[in-house]
DNA sequence: CCGTTTAGTGATCTACGTTAACAGTGAAAC
DNA sequence: GTTTCACTGTTAACGTAGATCACTAAACGG
């Protein structure tokens, strides 16, 4: 059994982990505490003590306490929008895809409470480090996909309002509201599984969309 | 030279405001903060310089900042709850009352911010402070009252689902969207003042209430 | 082989919420 | 008139947070 070469290297020290490899291991570390225990939870020293690595080392790979765990959430946005492109292309009526991307979305979002609360209920203070504006470049494509859709319904002419924009924030708001609600109350009873999203999706298209 | 015989020792210590008074005089300085700087920003040692006193002075009559902070929410609560009240109370039907209270609360919301976010987007962390309890009672009483109104319509064979608690909800939730969207991303466009909140209650009411 | 770059370290800084130990005040009790 | 004591302050300090500093060992390129 041959053994690979190994620095026996005296000391605690952690050996390297190359480049980009020891920055993965960080996200990963990051995200496992993250998701358990919300962005004040996630400590700089947890993270690098689950790495096993001291807390000045995370920052040789990011900038801040925020970008290690903004570039988990865009992660998570990016997987978002690839669903919400796929929806888009389906060969089905507007109506239909606007309803799927919508549930898709409160599903999503109460799969992963920690992370929307960070990417849409945080005051979104600082402003212009890369990986937020990727997270923002990203959302916006996502906004995008999504209205461009609603704008097929108005094109039909199934909206019962002149302003297909107005319309598509109004259901984004109200599954937003959904979505924080739950998220944040996760004790109070929200009734069947499901339930409260789907009323909400269905009573207010059944109230901007004609038939 | 004869000096009268002064206070010695301790200058800058502020005069006993006694009681309940230096209590409402904490209140105020940290609802300034509080309403400027949002939770995080309205810190102790802030506070206590505004208010011109050591930052320990605080624990004499709060318990922690929790309880300062909370206890201002427990006002603005207390505002809605009789403005719920009074708009409950009113000879018109139902229908139109729930949309009234609604429209007041978004615009309580968008009025506080940062209480808003206090009371409904904070994850409820700790637990059993008195003011907590408070505002719980508060709240809950808040929501029996407007649920209370909701039923009315349940009763009048007007709503177009069998369950009222679901449909109390739904409209609580896409309301609870809009401001927590409109709070969270000021600089975002939400297009003319206030036709976003009067667009999803609007919609949102067409499809769950009959005529 | 040597100098530069890279990726790590422990000590330290500032700011926060909070606690501990102590001190001045004023009014009631003696 | 003195003593006592609750009340309301104070300064000092603790523990933890994010972030920075000065430094160093390994890896790399010539």
């Amino acid at each position: 059994m041959e053994t690979v070469l190994v620095k026996p290297a005296r000391s605690a020290r952690k050996a390297k982990g190359d480049g980009h490899l020891r920055r993965a291991e960080i996200l990963e570390a990051a995200e496992r505490i993250f998701v358990a225990d919300g962005y004040e939870g996630a400590t700089i020293r947890k993270i690098a003590d689950e790495v096993g690595v001291s807390s000045t080392a995370l920052y040789m790979h990011f900038r801040d306490k925020d970008e290690i765990l903004h570039e988990i959430c865009l992660q998570a946005m990016q997987a978002l929008l690839e669903q919400n492109s796929e929806i888009a292309a389906r060969p089905t009526d507007a109506v239909t895809r606007v309803r799927l991307m919508l549930e898709a979305y409160v599903r999503k979002g109460l799969e992963h409470p920690n992370a929307y609360r960070l990417v849409f209920c945080a005051p979104l203070r600082g402003g212009d480090t890369p990986t937020r504006r990727a997270t923002a470049e990203i959302s916006s494509q996502c906004y995008a996909c999504y209205s461009g859709v609603v704008r097929e319904i108005l094109a039909a002419g199934q909206l019962k309002i002149a302003d297909a924009d107005c319309a598509a924030r109004a259901l984004w708001a109200a599954c937003h509201g959904v979505v924080t609600l739950m998220i944040t109350q996760p004790n109070t009873d929200w009734g069947p599984e499901g339930e409260l999203g789907r009323v909400t999706v269905e009573g207010l298209l059944h109230g901007l969309v004609a038939e």
